[in-house]
DNA sequence: CACTTGACCTGTCCGC
DNA sequence: TGCGGACAGGTCAAGT
């Protein structure tokens, strides 16, 4: 579900919201895979601890406590991070929502409470995401951490390092090098599809077939598309809320993306299709990126 | 080795 | 209305 503008987002919400509470207790609910499922010691590490940074690289989320230990979370598909001030309830202070919504809900892996009576929950439809306790000094040799690329937005990542990145990916699809998170970190199936619009690239196009002039285009592009909608507060298709519970609007603005059916924003005689590249759902105005041959 | 496909889960939507 | 199948924003492991 959240690539890096919705995870940036979360990340800014629970900055403002967390930053200085302290732990009071947690709760683990049917949960087989995510947190508490961590060799450290959940009380002496947890529990009294406060909260002293939140931090993000590429799509992961890192709660640095004072105990030295950090909260590494990974949304995947259908992962929130939801802050709840007082009681169980959010969504009733937003126009956008019809309804208020208790938690937990079915969908609630974790619980953390606070000593001011705020509560945080981890709630994962698809149990994809996890999230775990780690000593911060390992956080940068995790597998993940080690591996994933540089982080877009940084204005030092410029096409001068993204290209010899993403010619490593030559014999694949455009789409899918951009999509690999060791090239770069963060973007994910909306992004690509809105940033290869941008740049008027075919995402079935072999990497090796796009010029250098094109690749530092299409950098841009993602920068662009990834600015914007952090400013948005990202996306939300279905699931995506804030750390408050808020839905972000970026998709209004998007061009492309789950807009099969409608008309290219460039073209208004075309309709944009629904195409699958590297194994996932794509949407392209075939004018504005012709496929090469 | 490089690349592609399937698996992980649950819910929803679409066609018959 | 019911039912089966495809699909959903991410990442690994296994397969070619």
């Amino acid at each position: 579900m959240p690539e890096l503008p919705e995870v940036e987002t979360i990340r800014r919400g629970l900055a403002r919201l967390i930053v200085g509470k302290t732990i009071s207790g947690s709760e683990n609910y049917n949960s087989t895979k995510s947190f508490p499922n961590t060799t450290a010691d959940v009380e002496q590490f947890l529990y009294g601890a406060s909260v002293t940074d939140v931090r993000r690289r590429a799509k992961v989320l890192l709660i640095d406590l004072s105990s030295g230990y950090t909260l590494v979370t990974h949304l995947k598909m259908t992962g929130q991070i939801i802050i709840v001030e007082g009681g169980d309830r959010w969504g009733g202070g937003h126009p956008s929502d019809s309804f208020i919504h208790t938690l937990p809900d079915n969908t609630t892996r974790e619980r953390l409470d606070f000593t001011d009576g705020s509560r945080l929950y981890f709630n994962d439809l698809r149990k994809f995401g996890w999230m775990k306790l780690y000593p911060s000094l390992e956080v940068p040799n995790i597998d993940f951490m080690q591996k994933v690329g540089p982080e877009p937005l940084e204005d030092t990542f410029t096409s001068k390092e993204f290209i010899p990145r993403i010619r490593r990916r030559n014999g694949t699809t455009v789409k899918a090098a951009i999509l690999d998170q060791t090239v770069l970190a963060g973007v994910g199936n909306i992004y690509a599809d809105e940033g290869l619009w941008g740049a008027k690239i075919h995402p079935a196009t072999r990497v090796r077939e796009v010029s250098d002039a094109a690749l530092a285009e299409l950098l841009q592009r993602i920068k662009d598309v990834m600015n914007l909608s952090i400013e948005k507060g990202g996306s939300t298709d279905k699931n995506y809320v804030d750390a408050e519970g808020k839905k972000g609007s970026y998709l209004k603005f998007a061009n492309v993306f789950r807009r099969e059916g409608q008309t290219c924003p460039r073209h208004p005689d075309v309709v944009i299709e629904k195409i699958r590249v590297a194994g996932r759902g794509t949407h392209i105005c075939s004018v504005c990126q012709p496929m090469p041959q």
